[in-house]
DNA sequence: GTTAGCACTCTATAATTTTGAGTGCTAACA
DNA sequence: TGTTAGCACTCAAAATTATAGAGTGCTAAC
């Protein structure tokens, strides 16, 4: 009986024990141990000559002579395709603990990511929901006092930018009233993209007379709405890290940490996995694959969720790659939905 | 000779000496590095003598027998006292490379701390300024879709805060004018703590007819002052406490770490040391003298800096006890004036 | 008061041995 | 032909022992 992969039931059967094994002792498994733990009935002998072909097949392999096996990353591969393709779990609620204080977005990511560290035992991210094509719904010029103006602009999914302007000589109410409608009629239900240069030159013409004041806030206006690095990132549990010691022993965990710490590298893992469309928006990048060289020796898993208005953002989580796929892959599942149904609640 | 402290002027110099060499190499320091170490041309059996002296009083002491001397926190302590008194240093310019992309303040405060951190070598953080007398400066409700308010809120020191309101039917373009009217003329320079229910039932009462819309209204505003966690930190080189061999071996470097992830205790940190006031706005905590029992371990430098309306932040670096405390003590009050000054010419 | 000299202590490092898990191979068996 | 018992061999990790050396305290002499 030989599978899609070409590998024989029993073999598959074999390497499944070793990974099981392995993904909880984190010690390398030898044939014995195969021997009683699975209901195969087969000596260690006849299990040594089968370890002997998997690991011919590059799909474990050992640390050194005479050690047990361990999985190699194809063989990592294999094991969370397969979950992959299990069918969807039934997705039971997630803790209530996580809707306790959170009122604000902000909180309410924040906690997602304490929840799912704590969950797992491994480190976790968060990103805030963006948006390439965001609409701007909403812009208001406010006179705050006599030298400084404040510009507010909602965008699509309510995201709300601030900018305070200072100016030289205050601006009437009437002028206000006028550049208020301006910037109205012709940038609300524009998405970003669509602002170009050509456009801010048009507007500060026809804002006329005040061009100079006006020149200066359309300026601050196209400023605000420009900065688009204010994704946040919140990650908890990134000393979970030192709970596993192929990770902890070499350097590379203070890699990690720091990448969790200066967010840089975070920020191009989520730009990555987002570009990465797929169906269930769940992905397994398991060490080379994944696309932050810090990471390599760790496996990541990140999922996506979506807003409405085409805002999505990520979850992830980093361990090492012996990870429990399994639990991950169910928690991602759940937190994912929920993240889901509970912005969709909010359109 | 006796100084102050009741120590001759020779055990002081050798005391120094200890210090120093201890502060560079992280060894404990024998009598015979000190004896040619220092110019007091003695022999190593005399600075043994004065050891054993300092030893007893309590500023160094003996990991184990037949190791050399380490400095004790007693010692410690009367050493960055020394630095303390003295007299202000020329306070040179900070680095530029400061102020290149910080156009925002977070991006500024940002960049601070990764400054201090890679200058120092040792873990740091920044708060954002905080004032626990805020004064509100503008309020405006303005409409964002027939179902939506938006409630811009600017306080003192240009902090601004948003909050979407949902509302159940349109506001007329009247009573949003009324309603604004009334909140400007109410609580415009009023500071978060005049606010209370008093007045606000009171504000109820006097916006009249839609009272039902106009206190969700209200509610909701005085929910977005309220909110007063709003205090950022931001931390770079955690990871910079595994350069110090006496902090990354037990696991309490893991919970340092962590303190600066989650960034809970740090919070606490902040608020202690605004609370602590001095001249200098500079404070240094050693090992047991620290108000995070998390960092008992390690010393903890912190700097107060100002912005105009009592607003007040501050900057922390965390480092093992043998801290290079001349130039962190340096590093922090260039940092401070650089801050003080930034953001006074923005004013 | 200072110093040379010396015995003693104790850690850290290196060198060595022991242990045991695990393998590969061979020969026997069903 | 596939399975298994048996055995010699390997190698990392743990335990043990030996060695080196930095540093002290004390004493006696200067």
């Amino acid at each position: 009986m030989v599978t899609e992969h070409g590998l024989s039931d029993r073999k598959m059967k074999i390497l499944h024990a070793v990974i099981k094994n392995y993904l909880e002792t984190g010690e390398p498994v030898g044939s014995r141990t195969i021997s009683k733990y699975t209901d195969l009935n087969l000596s260690s002998a006849t299990i040594r000559n089968e370890m002997a072909d998997l690991e011919e097949l590059g799909y474990i392999l050992q640390p050194h002579t005479s050690a047990g096996r361990i999985p190699s990353d194809k063989g990592y591969r294999l094991y969370v395709d397969m979950l992959m393709e299990e069918k969807e779990q039934e997705l039971s609620e997630m803790q209530e603990q996580m809707l306790d204080k959170a009122d604000k977005m902000e909180q309410l990511l924040k906690q997602a990511a304490r929840v799912l560290a704590s969950n797992t035992n491994y480190a976790t991210m968060v990103s805030t929901p963006m948006n390439n094509s965001k609409k701007i719904k909403f812009i208001q010029l406010s006179m705050v006092d006599a030298e400084q103006v404040i510009a507010v602009i909602v965008l699509g999914g309510n995201v709300i930018k601030n900018k305070i302007i200072d100016v030289e000589e205050p601006l009437s109410n009437e002028n206000l009233l006028k550049l208020n409608m301006l910037l109205n009629t012709t940038l609300n239900g524009m998405s970003i993209e669509e602002i170009n240069l050509g456009l801010i030159a048009r507007l500060k013409e026809q804002a006329g007379i005040h061009s100079s004041v006006i020149s200066n806030v359309l300026d601050a206006v196209a400023d605000a709405i420009q900065i688009e690095e204010d994704m946040q990132i919140y990650t908890s549990g990134a000393t979970n890290i030192f709970k596993y010691p192929e990770l902890s022993d070499n350097q590379s965990a203070q890699e990690i940490i720091n990448a969790f710490e200066e967010k840089q590298q975070l920020t191009e893992l989520v730009t990555q996995t987002l570009a990465k469309e797929d169906n269930t928006g769940i992905q397994v990048y398991i060490g080379d694959e994944t696309p932050v060289q810090t990471m390599k020796d760790c496996s990541v898993v990140t999922a996506t969720y979506e807003l409405g208005d085409g805002m999505k953002g990520t979850i992830g989580i980093i361990g090492p790659k012996r990870m429990d796929y399994e639990h991950v892959l169910k928690s991602m599942k759940r937190l994912q939905n929920e993240l889901d149904q509970m912005f969709h609640k909010k359109e």
